[in-house]
DNA sequence: CTGAATAGGACCGGTTGGGTCCGCTTTTCT
DNA sequence: AGAAAAGCGGACCCAACCGGTCCTATTCAG
């Protein structure tokens, strides 16, 4: 499997993070809360996108996470690539000397275009595509 | 990653048994041998490919294995398929009690798109696009 | 100063990929 | 019939990786 979980709820944090955008920053807690993420997961996988530069993280009370970047103007395959590293399909694991097929390897050049068609359908999305609505109210709290 | 050893190895075998395909049944170590996989392992790729009749398994002397199948008429993405089993590159592990996006999740369309994109490449190409030659003779070894 | 928040390193249990071993069965050859 | 040459298949093994936890250190608002 190519996309973890951890792109699964890397994506969504950012889902979040994109529709409370002006409201300043959110805390790890209150994702966590809603997205339903282990916590501690999750701020791992936070920190990891602060690095990257997609959040910014401000400590102290009243910190928490923005997001850094403009959600129309970075697509789904940059994503991606900060939370998973490359989307990696094959990786030849072996050398001129160990394989009859190197010098002239019909998988490498499939497994490439493989790999590129993925890229293309990747850069077709931008975080924008991607929305987060909040949900109207549990339908199981008593509200009429 | 996707594809894995196994996928490289089961693949290379049927190249080289369509090559051979004429001259009878091969024996596991010699596919093994030529193609530098170890033994015990290939064997069991090929096992499977038996039980999906994609090669076709004779025991006793003499015996060995044979294609049976006609190269150009298997497509690749069938070909992984049976050694790999469906290509897939994301699974959604939650339920809608556990996913706020459950109900209208971008994230399930997308990466189905993605497979799909993935399985075109794969069908475009048959067992007879990937040839196996002969190596000419190892250059280490004087010949003129 | 205190408390709320992130940062980050250590650690951990389960799964899986890659691979081995060995005894069993089938088939052919003499 | 018996020996030898194949494949069959179950048990096992190891290392890496994934998903996740925990605990301490750091930073900052009030
Ligand atoms: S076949 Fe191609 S991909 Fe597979 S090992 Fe040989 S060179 Fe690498
Ligand atoms: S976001 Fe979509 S894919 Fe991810 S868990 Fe929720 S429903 Fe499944």
């Amino acid at each position: 499997m190519i996309f973890s979980r951890k792109t699964d709820y890397g994506l969504r944090a950012l889902m979040y993070l994109a529709e409370r955008r002006a409201r300043g920053p959110v805390t790890l807690s209150e994702i966590a809360e809603k997205l339903m993420i282990p916590k501690a997961f999750l701020s791992k996988i936070l920190q990891q996108l602060a690095k990257k530069g997609v959040v910014r993280s401000l400590k102290g009370p009243s910190g928490g996470f923005v997001l850094a970047v403009e959600p129309a103007e970075v697509t789904l395959q940059e994503i991606l690539t900060e939370i998973d590293g490359p989307t990696r399909v094959f990786e030849c694991f072996a050398t001129e000397a160990d394989c009859t097929f190197y010098s002239d390897c019909m998988m490498r050049e499939v497994f490439g275009e493989v790999e590129d068609q993925i890229g293309a359908v990747l850069a077709r999305y931008t975080l924008a595509d991607f929305r987060y609505t909040d949900k109207p109210a549990d339908s199981t709290a008593g509200k009429a």
